[in-house]
DNA sequence: CTTATAATTCGATATTACTGGAAATATGGA
DNA sequence: TCCATATTTCCAGTAATATCGAATTATAAG
């Protein structure tokens, strides 16, 4: 997992900066690895399936989901990679080692992470 | 520092979620407590003081920046607890445990930070 | 081949964000 | 008091986002 440029940043943070595109990135990380179908989701958030399409392609341009289709339905899964390097750019560039984690720990996640 | 709720948690991703913003925010993470007043960040962003103030007021109403006027000037800084809550609560919320961070480290971290 | 289901794309509209010059406000000093 | 400096607020124009019904595309099954 590398470390995000600075625009690339931008896309995944405006992905998540909106209430209903939060919840459904929430509702897809508890989903975990089997992830949920469109429709699903619209139920769940009831949301049109044209507004929900919007929010999806959106989190999908900021590289925070992955789709795939399954039989009629898309999958929707929440990127965990993408997360990973999202924090990991939050933890580098706005953090400023002084705060947000210990040093150590801030040191162990680079470790784990990059 | 508390967790935020997801209102809030929104506002602070969409403060952060601009590229000038972002910058503003890097520079005073780099400043540290010492911040910097509006017109050396613009000079540094090259940015016209009209735009330079829409943006910072923005970051401020998100939470992530403090202000105070100090004769003429007026010094922005970073507002690590801010920004603390904010990691708390993408790990919380949006890293479902098995991802981000080994569940160690996420232990010591909801520790420190809560 | 037709019908039903799942989802996206289109299109029209409404709302919110961004930009930057000009005017207003606040402070400090001659 | 008067002027210069630092910054914000105002305003208008432009661009980007959000909403959601209707039309379209893709798949599966009878």
């Amino acid at each position: 997992m590398e470390i995000k440029d600075t625009l690339s940043a931008v896309s995944a943070l405006s992905a998540l900066a909106q209430d209903h595109r939060l919840a459904i990135f929430r509702l897809l990380v508890q989903a975990g690895s089997s992830g949920l179908p469109a429709g699903r989701i619209a139920e769940m958030l009831d949301l049109p399936a044209s507004s929900l399409s919007f929010h999806l392609s959106h989190l999908k341009n900021g590289g925070m989901i992955r789709d795939e289709r399954e039989g009629r339905s898309i999958i929707y899964r929440a990127d965990f990679d993408a997360m990973n390097a999202l924090m990991a750019f939050l933890l580098e560039n706005c953090c400023a080692g002084e705060a947000c984690l210990p040093g150590s720990q801030q040191e162990a996640l680079k470790e784990t992470i990059s």
